[in-house]
RNA sequence: GGGGCUGUGGGGUAGCUUGGUAUCCUACGGGCUUUGGGAGCCUGAGACUCCGAUUCAAAUUCGGGCAGCCCCA
């Protein structure tokens, strides 16, 4: 496998083929096979957002794929952001379509479609639904497994709500369910509101969770948007107050997508392969019996020992290929998983297994008893791996105070005007964009360019 | 948006300059043997990205499509 570290690309690439989370031999441009093993982990991960959505009461839902041109159309600047990478169905069978059909790209105007019908007044506010589904975008740049493609797995909530201020604790509340989703994910970010010029189409603010990766540059893995009473006015949206006022509903969304495999598999990856918080390792314990000369019972007490710990809730297997011990241990390594218990005579005899953690070198044996203490030694390696990941993230999103320090290949925190001039002078020279400035946090300096006032801001090369 | 590079069994490759017989590694099937950190031997099957042009003859030359990768904006 190639070196993480020295080439950074190379490395993805392989891990996704080695560890068999993706197959990108199929023949459109940006659009993979998920396999058993890549589409069961994406699920875990939409296991955990939709348990925290819920936990909110923001409730799920599923609207078609297919978007009127007209319905498209109402909101001028959202189109306007997305006319060049829409997919258009024109057709059905050989007849030419009346009206055009889009594959919806996000779903504003499927679900506004919707929203004036099932929002009267203010007693069915606030609104909150989510979808977890594929949206699909004409990617014309060079696509990269889960970072960049033309079908996106893509998780969207949609809010409404009787005022601007209650849409701002909504996002304060998608920020508190953002933050349990990457605890779990083993992730540290930095909340960036995007500069007007990069914002959502047609919302009143963005802001981005950006990480930075290895390969120096950053990405963006999720959003939440400020809408006001944008979308409201053009699709018509109102409620009736409780003095019998019709007023515009204020709205948010929040997306996430894919790009969290991305992230998982860049940030907390190393030179043997992935390395899974547990939460989302498809497989967290994998019990490698060693052939002796009672296999049948190395066998049978690999299988009991796995009843065991299933028990607990942990999803446990024993690989009883037809391979060497070695060759497994190196398999399940580079495919992540937190734990591996060996299985042979000495364990069998001793009634006893060896445990091996992903993250660390040592090996240890426990008692059988010892096996209720499961979800420890799973926290362990969540330790191990939280702890390498804020190094990471520290040494990679640094601190500067001097215009030519910006180039330095890690993404930078830096005093900013604001002002579109700097950032392209930044952009030009360093090829760093804007992410824009620190969401709530009011340090202020000197603008890294011009010497004006400024706020903390975040720049970086993207992916 | 602009430029460059590359498509050969499942994966990685040699061959291409100078047109004629497609190499090796790995993975895969069968058999024997092995199993505490990527085992070994025997055996089997498997490929020139697609379309067009030149030619007696194209993996090789030329044009285009599709796909992938890299750099710049």
């Amino acid at each position: 496998m190639e070196n993480k570290k020295d080439d950074f690309s190379e490395w993805y690439n392989e891990i996704i083929d080695l560890a068999r989370l993706s197959d990108k031999r199929y023949n459109i441009k940006g659009m993979n096979v998920w396999l058993p093993y890549g589409l069961k982990m994406m699920h875990l991960i939409d296991d955990i957002i939709r348990e925290y959505s819920e936990e909110k009461n923001i409730q799920e839902v599923s609207f078609p794929v297919l978007i009127s041109r007209e319905r498209l159309e109402v909101e001028f600047e959202h189109v306007k952001g997305f006319e060049n990478e829409i997919y258009w169905v024109t057709h059905g069978g050989k007849d030419k379509l009346d009206i055009d059909l889009a594959l919806r790209p996000t779903s504003e105007s499927a679900m506004y479609t919707m929203f004036p019908l099932w929002i009267r007044s203010h007693s069915d506010l606030p609104f909150k639904i989510f979808q977890i589904v594929s949206v699909y975008r004409y990617e014309t740049k060079h696509t990269r497994s889960f970072i960049r493609v033309r079908e996106i797995h893509f998780y969207e909530a949609h809010t409404a709500h009787v005022d601007y201020e209650d849409a701002e604790n909504q996002m304060r509340e998608y920020l508190n369910i953002w933050e349990k989703v990457a605890s779990d994910l083993c992730m540290d970010y930095s909340l960036d509101i995007r500069p007007d010029w990069d914002k959502f189409p047609g919302a009143k603010y963005s802001v981005a969770f950006d990480t930075p990766m290895p390969g120096f540059r950053s990405l963006q893995v999720g959003t939440i948007h400020e809408y006001g009473e944008n979308f409201a006015r053009d699709y018509n949206i109102k409620y009736e107050d409780e003095k019998g006022t019709l007023k515009y509903v204020n709205q948010t969304t929040f997306g996430l997508s894919e790009r969290l495999l991305a992230a998982i598999i860049g940030i907390h990856g190393d030179d043997k392969g992935l390395v899974l918080p547990y939460k989302i390792a498809p497989v967290q314990v994998i019990i490698v019996p060693i052939a002796g000369e009672n296999y049948d019972n190395i066998l049978n007490y690999s299988r009991e020992i796995m009843g065991e710990i299933k028990k607990f809730g942990v999803r446990a297997d024993v690989d009883e290929r037809d391979y060497t011990p070695g060759y497994k241990f190196n398999d399940w390594e580079m495919r992540g998983v937190p734990l591996r218990f060996e299985i042979g005579n000495r364990e069998l005899n001793e009634n006893t297994v060896t445990l091996s953690f992903r993250t660390q070198k040592k090996k240890i044996k426990i008692k059988r008893e010892e096996l209720s203490k499961i979800y420890d030694y799973l926290n362990t390696v969540n330790d191990d791996i939280k702890n390498k990941a804020k190094a990471f993230f520290e040494d990679n999103l640094v601190m500067e105070t001097s215009f030519e320090n910006l180039g330095t290949e890690k993404m930078v925190k830096a005093y900013w005007c604001g002002s579109r001039e700097c950032s392209d002078k930044i952009e030009n020279r360093f090829e760093k964009a804007a992410l824009g400035r620190v969401y709530n946090n009011s340090d202020s300096g000197k603008c890294i360019v011009c010497g004006k006032g400024g706020k903390l801001s975040v720049f970086s090369r993207t992916y």
